[in-house]
DNA sequence: ATCTATATATTGGATACCCAATATGTTTAT
DNA sequence: ATAAACATATTGGGTATCCAATATATAGAT
């Protein structure tokens, strides 16, 4: 509890990590359908920091206008849900990112 | 073995899945000073596809520019070194990275 | 009704990454 | 010396992600 809020705050500043944030929402999505703000808190848990609106908005646009989210309204709030296409698509990308990255896991995954 | 040439070949058309070429490349030269086209052959092994000229020499020379990799020419060929702070900046990114994507690699890597 | 908080969205600008195509050197072979 | 092969590099154009700042719209409280 020293520590920062969340779960990690070392945002390494050798290479921006910039990428992966479409990737990162349809795979929130697998978990449960999320509006705009939830997304927002659950990315800054994953990554040490919450995108901003002008980043994640855009994002979740193109995901829908792309048929791999669709949106529903709920008063002010509107729900992300992951569409047949997204669903079969998220599972595909997550098999080949465990792929290309296996061995970085293996040297610094695992424990802890 | 009746598969593709390589590692993995099913890159995903749902998500890009660009980003962390830097991050690649900083992590393949943790295991061996590389050149140019070596770098470009260990990332078509990794991501199933070779990066353009145009992508990987700028990305270089932004490395060096960064002062986290050092370069030392052999004839035509430009190897690749990791400098001290590349060496420790790539640890920190590392760390960083196995947390943020913990949970996918908990699902879907492991074995296979 | 009006104020506040919440949630979505837009604007403008920057950087990293992606490509195809082409250009410039440097070895090696003939 | 000239050609072929190898390696590095540049050009021009595109997309995704990133930011700070601002705008709009809805809901709840008083």
């Amino acid at each position: 509890m020293t520590e920062k809020d969340e779960c990690c705050s070392n945002i390494p500043d050798c290479c921006d990590m910039r990428g992966l944030l479409s990737f990162s929402i349809l795979w929130l999505l697998t978990k449960r359908d999320m509006y705009g703000q939830e997304l927002a808190e659950e990315l800054g848990k994953m990554r040490g920091k919450r995108p901003n609106p002008g980043t994640l908005y855009p994002a979740l646009q193109e995901l829908e206008k792309r048929g791999l989210v669709e949106a529903r309204k709920e008063g002010r709030k509107k729900f992300y849900v992951l569409a047949e296409s997204g669903r079969m698509g998220v599972v595909e990308a997550c098999e080949y990112f465990c792929t290309v990255y296996a061995d970085i896991f293996r040297e610094y995954g695992a424990d802890e």
